[in-house]
DNA sequence: GGAAAACCCAGTGAAATAGTTGGGATTAGA
DNA sequence: TCTAATCCCAACTATTTCACTGGGTTTTCC
């Protein structure tokens, strides 16, 4: 029940773009700098992104990568899902094609369910912005010691 | 971010225990046939439940498991640790021996730390007899249509 | 024109997963 | 006492997934 490194790397490296929002494209390899990933995988994640509609890119020398949108309008369940596919403990909650035969009667899909809308409670409810919050005020408690 | 089968099947498998609870050993067999599983690998499962104390075994002739406490006692939690360890995003936010080099500054850290809570609060709500209880309803519904 | 960057995509080695197999040990019942 | 049912345990294997790597193309700035 783990998240698999792209959805881990792909929130920090975008978090990362989050901090420079509004500075013009900044390109990849400064991205897996300074969060210690590797550039070539990072470029993955971000075509992934860039294709979802969270990311914009500018092609060329002096281009890069930036947030489509504010960070305030980028929740971290949106990335998420674009990167991992639904976030949810099985299949047979969220995939339309999922054949189940005994769907009806199966006794665990209720436990499933409750389990996935909390995470996407939580997930839907955080935003880039946020997060940057979050990390000001961790690092001036830090200041005052 | 899924469950494995080790989680899915060992809870349906222990959900049958608990319609039994009271009446004796069940085979693992019975057990196996009922919910379409391959006994051998639930004999896997059912033996690590076991040495976590959820169920009770008898062997030899006419024997088999059982829970060892009432079906409202047992939480959908403590079965889903004890097949699947802890449930979380990510180790950093359960295992202890985890070593991360940037604990203090990771950005995404409390974003895994919230969805585990999340997780937790709900799997430690369910009990073996809710989803009994839940299961009785469903099926009374189905009966009106 | 050259360098820097995004873009595209196929391949790969290691690890985890999902079982299977085979051989014991124990016990109830005939 | 014998036998069949059952738990117990460890090793083995096939498959899938993961986490990259590498090689090439295209675009844009200087």
């Amino acid at each position: 029940m783990k998240l698999s490194t792209r959805g881990r790397y792909g929130l920090k490296a975008i978090y990362q773009l989050a901090l420079y929002y509004g500075q013009g494209p900044i390109s990849l390899k400064q991205i897996a700098i300074e969060q210690e990933l590797s550039e070539n995988y990072l470029e993955q994640l971000f075509s992934t992104l860039r294709k979802e509609g969270l990311l914009h890119s500018v092609r060329g020398a002096q281009g890069g990568y930036m947030l489509s949108k504010k960070p305030s309008e980028i929740t971290v369940g949106e990335i998420l899902r674009a990167l991992e596919g639904n976030i949810a403990p099985y299949d047979c909650v969220v995939d339309d094609d999922f054949v189940c035969s005994r769907e009806d009667t199966c006794v665990t899909r209720p436990v499933w369910v409750k389990i996935k809308n909390s995470i996407d409670e939580v997930i839907d409810s955080i935003t880039l912005q946020d997060m940057i919050e979050e990390n000001i005020k961790f690092e001036e408690q830090e200041d005052e010691r």
